[in-house]
DNA sequence: CATGCCCTGTAATAGTTTTTTAAACTATTA
DNA sequence: TAATAGTTTAAAAAACTATTACAGGGCATG
């Protein structure tokens, strides 16, 4: 049973070559040329995932994701977005909130295959209970503890969410307010600020084996893991 | 005498799918597209398996699945849910304390015969009967008796079967609820709280011998029995 | 069939941990 | 350097856990 990916799209070119590829990679392929016509499509079948346009014909994609959440039937299928390259931190920062992940076009088959497996990895709940290691620490989530070289790490609730959501999403900086979507949840009814706090004390948790310095703050946006080492 | 399980499921190309490949695995395969085609198979011969669909077109397949768990002809059969892909922890929660195990779809062949194998495996009741050794103390499931040193641990019924539970599951956080239900019955009218109550008497048992420091609190999870040896 | 004993579940209360907020302080940016 | 953003600390509030006592049910014994 192969995985079935929405794709939501108008210039036929790009449909047809995102198609085009994630067959040969193996998913199946339904395409939409505006938000109506996947309407139609999500009523048929529920997808795995779903490749939406940032501008469609009918409706912006950004506003068409923000309802495809409101859904009790789609709001869990992972979107990635599609859009023009851009520089507005607004733009991203609706971008990120809206969707999972996003592909600035003009993407290589390759890059949005690498997001998309990525996206459909972090969404797979049995994937979300695997033993993630970094750097000596291993984080268990079945177990729900924390250790490092054998011994247990004391660490909050909290902050355990914390640092499995920055585990599995390294690389990428995250607003407080969409750490407190993905960490605290959707509804959750908390200052921003309060996340400082957190961040301040899971990277108490992680100075002793010097691993602090991998949550990194960006200024003015938020804050990021890095995975990747520093040369 | 081959392995009998039953699969309710309504989307027919899944459930052929499914069967073909359980037949092809030397299980036996029936196939129910809802809730009460299920209950009438159930009421003529009871399997050693259920693979259920979490959407089904008459009943929640959760809610089927507490409805299985609160009839004592079918409370013991293992259920494996089928679902699709979540983020959302109350679902998977939910997944967790009503089902044995599950899988998301898109699942592969492979994959829903490694965790069938893997619950008839624990629910087989040879392994269940195995005396465990732990740290000197003897737990001996067929005497229904815990030994230390040569002498008998008194040790009440429920408390029995929670450290029983713990030495097959270490390792592991559990919820309250997921305690009850493997610990208790599926079927058990017990408030969560009263978990706690045993565990204190279970860890009084075994303060004696300095054991009841294995049995961990996981502060808003629930308790965890830990094998490996802390440094 | 009454008695006492053991076991269980609940409720009350005490104790602990964690979370949140606020406020003072430090750093960065333009 | 002013304005904006992030860090740190402390303390109150909230959430969660431990412990104890007790009532009621079941069961064997006298």
């Amino acid at each position: 049973m192969s995985t079935r990916i929405l794709l939501v799209e108008d210039e036929s070119a790009i449909a047809d070559m995102v198609c085009f590829h994630l067959k040969k990679a193996d998913y199946q392929c339904q395409a939409a040329v505006d938000a109506a016509a996947a309407d139609q499509l999500l009523k048929q079948q529920v997808p795995d995932l779903i490749l939406l346009d940032w501008m469609l014909p009918d409706e912006s994609g950004y506003f068409y994701a923000r309802r495809l959440r409101q859904d009790k039937f789609t709001k869990e299928i992972p979107i990635i977005m599609l859009t023009a390259r851009t520089d507005e931190r607004d733009k991203i920062n609706a971008l990120e909130s809206a969707a999972d992940d996003y592909v600035t076009k003009p993407f290589s088959p390759k890059e949005l295959l690498a997001r998309i497996k990525a996206v459909l990895r972090r969404a797979s709940p049995h994937r979300n209970a695997e033993q993630i290691e970094f750097n000596g620490v291993v984080l268990d989530p079945q177990a729900h503890r924390l250790v490092f070289e054998g011994t247990n790490l004391k660490v909050g609730p909290t902050e355990f969410r914390l640092l499995h959501f920055f585990l599995t999403h390294t690389d990428r900086a995250f607003s407080r307010e969409q750490l407190l979507n993905h960490v605290w949840g959707r509804d959750a009814y908390v200052e921003e600020r309060t996340v400082d706090v957190h961040i301040r004390r899971l990277r108490k948790v992680l100075q002793p084996m010097g691993l602090d310095r991998y949550i990194e703050t960006v200024h003015g946006v938020g804050y990021r893991f890095v995975a990747l080492e520093k040369v």
